[in-house]
DNA sequence: CGCCCCCCTGGCAGTCACTGCCAGACTAAC
DNA sequence: GTTAGTCTGGCAGTGACTGCCAGGGGGGCG
């Protein structure tokens, strides 16, 4: 289990470590293709190493889950918020910080396109949405102590104050999302958030 | 499919809907207790069936998930939700509204300690988290026109503001029984769901 | 009371995601 | 060239869940 070391640095060293990502990206591209084509549920595992040309028992060597082939490099989200929320200049308000991770995270989508097509089978599949809900609770958690920290007059573990900040930021996002799907992609994701913050917190 | 029609109304007339009454019972109970007892990953549908004396088949029959042998009557829940939000008196604000759904809704626990228990089951387990957070969603869905009747300013479904704000009382929700948990139960929930959302909203 | 219909139940086989185990092939280091 | 470390595929197994089919038992009817 080297490759991940690996995968970080710039050129792929070995021929073992090209191979890898040359599957791993075959499988993601796969995985991405019918899943759009005939919908999540409807695509097996089999079918997919099958397109692939990998066995199953190799394809669940490189993603652990099923939900692993669409979410792309979700811990990388999670290391990119944790990152950009915590490296916001002190003085900065919790609201502010979460909103430079959030608009941080949105800026690695690919394309347009791209945000559109993962961000329309998440809210299509219940499935997922749930598995996405999931890791969503790991970020707030670790977003925890950094938000605490920027707020004033949050005492101990038993104020709920920090954890409902960052669980609204994450609301919100998700609003925004749902309203951006629900009208095809139509204006700016980012513009949605800010209305989504503005409503929640009374001030339009 | 006739027995539920039937749990609607108070006595069980047929002894086939006292039985299935019995069986459901049963069910639960041992669920419930096996559940607590060795954790919820732990317990397979096998054991459950065996323990309280029915076949697999039928225990998926009464329960179609797993999930739901803890969820108890998660539709009644959402029933009283919306119910007691639609029925707040109009002029009655969006914030306001939510809040005495989400007290209708604690209001439903059997005891203080029940609730802890499922709630600790609920937190504890990342699988059922999840499933529970998508059982949230339909909800945020069903309060959506509710609540976007209390709120002025919002124009059309291009709009996240109200979706935006079902989500973030709920969020608040999450908050307020994860400190509660994490507290052992210590406070009271509705408190802690009171200082979530003044924490949110930005009012001390 | 006897009849038939219908519902409910249990068992069996099958699907799908996922895991452990093992043998074989290939790469990398010496 | 040999050896050591990886990667791979296949196979069997688990666990949740579903469709199908036969059998038993209740409930309404004459």
């Amino acid at each position: 289990m080297k490759q991940e070391a690996k995968a970080a640095a710039g050129g792929p060293a070995t021929l073992w470590d090209r191979t890898r990502q040359l599957a791993s990206r075959e499988i993601l591209d796969t995985a991405l293709r019918l899943f759009t084509e005939q919908g999540y549920d409807e695509t097996t595992i089999a079918q997919i190493a099958r397109e692939a040309g990998v066995s199953q028992r190799t394809l669940f060597r490189y993603f652990g889950t099923k939900e692993e082939l669409l979410g792309g490099d979700q811990e990388r989200f999670g290391r990119v918020l944790t990152e950009t929320v915590g490296g916001q200049p002190t003085g900065t308000g919790a609201w502010e910080a979460l909103r430079a991770g959030v608009a941080a995270v949105l800026a690695l989508h690919e394309s347009r396109e791209d945000a559109l097509e993962r961000f329309r089978l998440l809210h299509r599949t219940a499935s997922l949405r749930a598995g996405w809900l999931e890791k969503r609770l790991r970020f707030q958690e670790d977003l925890l102590p950094l938000v605490e920290a920027r707020m004033d007059g949050v005492r101990d573990s038993s104020d709920p104050g920090a954890r409902a900040v960052v669980a609204a930021a994450f609301a919100c996002l998700d609003a925004a999302t749902t309203t951006w799907v629900a009208g095809d992609g139509e204006g700016d994701l980012m513009d949605l958030y800010d209305r989504s913050v503005a409503a929640v917190r009374g001030r339009p």
